[in-house]
DNA sequence: ACTGTTCGATCGATAAAACCGATGACCTTG
DNA sequence: CAAGGTCATCGGTTTTATCGATCGAACAGT
């Protein structure tokens, strides 16, 4: 049988990856930076492998084999710490820290609705939160640094497992001395040809919004002089101040994101367009089945929140 | 952070859950009753949660808990091992040892083509066979206990990626003195009403000739006097003494399975019904290149295979 | 009921390893 | 060239894994 690497070491060489440096790296482990180092070492002679090029001047520097080791080690070691995990789910349902990750064109719209909710059907859940973009959420949610996203769906995830807990309507929304704020309904195709204003490049909600008015994603794609915003508040104050129109999540207008802007909401004509709120989590989790009870309340709550 | 499982003492459960036996997992584990013993023990102890139920008179019986902490226990260390064969596979691609499974159906009738074609272009592959059921196949390739699987696909086989290598087509095979014997080609249909004889339960090629019929798998279908086949030679023998007729892939068939049976082929009526063989291995498996490579020049063989 | 056998748990001793603190060698920077 | 920073190495200590021997309970055959 093959000499296998100890937990240990994978956690070292993991912590060495993300900081690249042995000090913090040990610090981060909580060893001593001389126990961290002889580990890597050992885990070197072990593997009859060079993870690290010494050769390179002073600077941390990974061999290619030593970059797909650490990805593998991220894996074995998530796996590892499912089978503690296990255990504590098994004891305690839907109880223990759970670390959440939710889109800026979500969170600050549904979670003040969403939080109570939880905490009166799950008191013993401890939600810690982390806001951001998709690709990094689902970075982190591989990396073993999140364990739930909660996001548009579908999202480039592999290896997860997703579930759709909502549909949220695009709505347009205008200055009220627009020359399209007298129409009853908008046309998708009438938009494009309008300054559609969206929020900067790595949000999902602007790729959608290109994708309703068949535009393509792009560099500067529906940006009006470069300028785009960076979150829909402001795109709201950008709107409200006439640079031009703009889409926003049902979701947000019933959280009452215009309120007092005095600005017009339109309805897309036609079948209408949408997107699909879901959960995302990783494949084999051991909480999974707790995930999906909280999706169910995810989606009572996004029907009250949609009105 | 939390205490993590120690790799041995996940082997010394994993042992355990195969044979049943403290004794006999320890030798398997190559380490005394007592070491094991003390090890599991310990891993209750860290994992504060009981995996054996110790009042269940001198067997061992594991608790629900400790039965899904097993399953957790293989993956772990399926990607701990992960880690060690990335280093192996980078040293010396398409060396080493590789663990493949083949079903009855293909085996018999690819292998013979495809070994000295192997040995010709990864002259330092070892190749290690074992010839089994779909089920069972997968279920070793989930525990690690394969690292590559030649069958028809799709298959079920969660977790796994699958690649598709040739197409083989069903042919009817019948006595020379059958009332179809003197046609040019055989409907789907007609078959449904003949004597259909097929391979016993669990050969995934037995529920595929069902389809191609248009009938549906369950139990007895398509038996004759409650009577299958255990290989394919059996079968044409069957077939060749006049107890009816059969579908043979038309790799059988190439390989010279009915010569000398004096037995009639034709081909099947319309679009014509296929199996697709394929290669399917672990997402993440270390050396899923070199399988890609050794499928690429399956696909070759299977080319000359069926002429 | 008695007895020998099998099986898993426990104990004491020993060898291996993980870890720490201090130190050394080397590179970089001012 | 001197100073600071960074990783490797070394000696000593603590912890852990393992072994061999033994114990006690459950079971089977008589």
């Amino acid at each position: 049988m093959t000499l296998l690497p100890s937990p240990q070491q994978l956690r070292y060489l993991i912590a060495l990856a993300e900081s690249r440096h042995f000090g913090r790296a040990a610090q981060a482990c909580s060893v001593t930076q001389s126990t961290l180092s002889a580990g890597l070492l050992a885990l070197e002679r072990q593997l009859d492998t060079s993870i690290l090029d010494r050769d390179a001047g002073r600077h941390v520097v990974f061999t290619p084999l030593g970059l797909e080791l650490v990805e593998r080690a991220r894996t074995a070691l998530s796996a590892l710490e499912a089978v503690s995990e296990a255990v504590l789910a098994a004891r305690e349902p839907m109880g223990g820290p759970l670390r959440m990750g939710v889109i800026p064109t979500i969170g600050p719209f549904l979670l003040p609705r969403l939080m109570p909710a939880l905490r009166r059907a799950f008191p013993r859940l401890k939600l810690y939160l982390r806001e951001d973009t998709t690709a990094n959420l689902a970075a982190r949610l591989n990396a073993n640094r999140l364990d739930l996203l909660l996001l548009a769906v579908p999202c480039e995830c592999p290896g997860a497992e997703a579930m759709p807990v909502a549909r949220d309507a695009f709505v347009v929304a205008l200055p009220p001395d627009h020359r399209l704020a007298g129409e009853e309904q908008i046309s998708p195709a009438a938009l494009s040809t309008e300054r559609l204003l969206l929020l900067e490049d790595g949000h999902c909600l602007r790729d959608q919004a290109l994708a309703v008015c068949g535009l393509l994603a792009g560099d500067g794609t529906g940006e009006q002089d470069g300028f785009a915003a960076t979150s829909l508040h402001t795109l709201v104050q950008m709107v409200a101040n006439g640079l031009g129109i703009t889409l926003l999540p049902r979701l947000a207008v019933a959280a009452g994101i215009v309120e007092g802007t005095g600005l017009v909401l339109r309805p897309l004509a036609g079948a209408g367009a949408w997107r699909t709120l879901g959960l995302v989590w990783r494949q084999n989790a051991p909480r999974a089945s707790d995930y999906r009870a909280l999706g169910a309340h995810l989606v009572d709550t996004c029907r009250e929140a949609l009105q």
